[in-house]
DNA sequence: AGCACGATTAACT
DNA sequence: GTTAATCGTGCTC
């Protein structure tokens, strides 16, 4: 009962582009102090750097090996990437394609569907709309940090994994660049790696 | 050992 | 539109 339709491994170990595309419309859940925290995944971003690089991508740091805070995105798909930034916040992603090479989404935005007098807390004095229209928002609302790294997706005792929902109709998933890549060169800093559901008022900005 | 900056957010003008 | 907050990471010296 708690957990529907659990996404399997081979959900998750195929390109990260592929993966990204294939999560619009499907449910993240949080269990957090007994109860589940859900949301439809609305927005995300591919981040690749396997067959082809991908400057952007955080495995490509360190001349493109592992390192203390990148092995898990090494590591084998369908397990939880969550890293820290800004000082302040906590970004979650999923890892995808082959182990060894460094394949994640970035989960940007959600539309809340369970949980939500837990997620307000989480979000005090938020109006509903800015719960979870952003990825440090997301991780916030649903109670995601660093005790997260690792977590697998997709076992029986999981805390977080993704369940099967409705298809989002292939007309209403747009694309395109990726959302505060610095001073990634080109051509990554433009790749449409960054994918949407059309009109969703959680997307975390517009057109793009 | 030191440092510049980030896959951001919120509170400003 | 602009900027402070805030600290781990990876790079340079």
């Amino acid at each position: 009962m708690f957990k529907e339709n659990i996404l399997p491994l081979s959900f998750y170990a195929r390109p990260a582009q592929t993966v990204a595309q294939a999560l619009l419309g499907k449910r993240l859940v949080r269990l957090f102090a007994g109860q589940r925290l859900a949301g439809i995944i609305v927005e995300t971003e591919a981040y690749c750097d396997a067959a082809e690089p991908d400057l952007a991508c955080h495995g490509a740091r360190n001349k493109g090996r592992p390192t203390a805070r990148t092995a898990v995105m090494f590591g084998p798909a369908g397990h939880a990437y969550i890293y820290f930034t800004y000082g302040l916040h906590w970004m979650t992603n999923i890892v995808t394609g082959r182990e060894g090479e460094a394949n994640a989404v970035l989960l940007r935005a959600l539309e809340p569907v369970e949980g939500e007098a837990v997620i307000t807390r989480h979000r005090p004095d938020r109006p509903r709309g800015e719960w979870t229209n952003g990825p440090g928002k997301l991780s916030q609302a649903l109670a995601i940090d660093q005790t997260l790294n690792g977590a697998h997706l997709y076992r029986p005792d999981s805390v977080l994994w993704v369940e099967e929902a409705p298809p989002i109709p292939q007309a209403s998933v747009c694309c395109g660049p990726r959302i505060g890549l610095g001073k990634t060169p080109e051509p990554w800093f433009s790749m449409p790696w960054r994918f949407w559901v059309d009109g969703n008022a959680f997307v975390s900005r517009n057109s793009g």
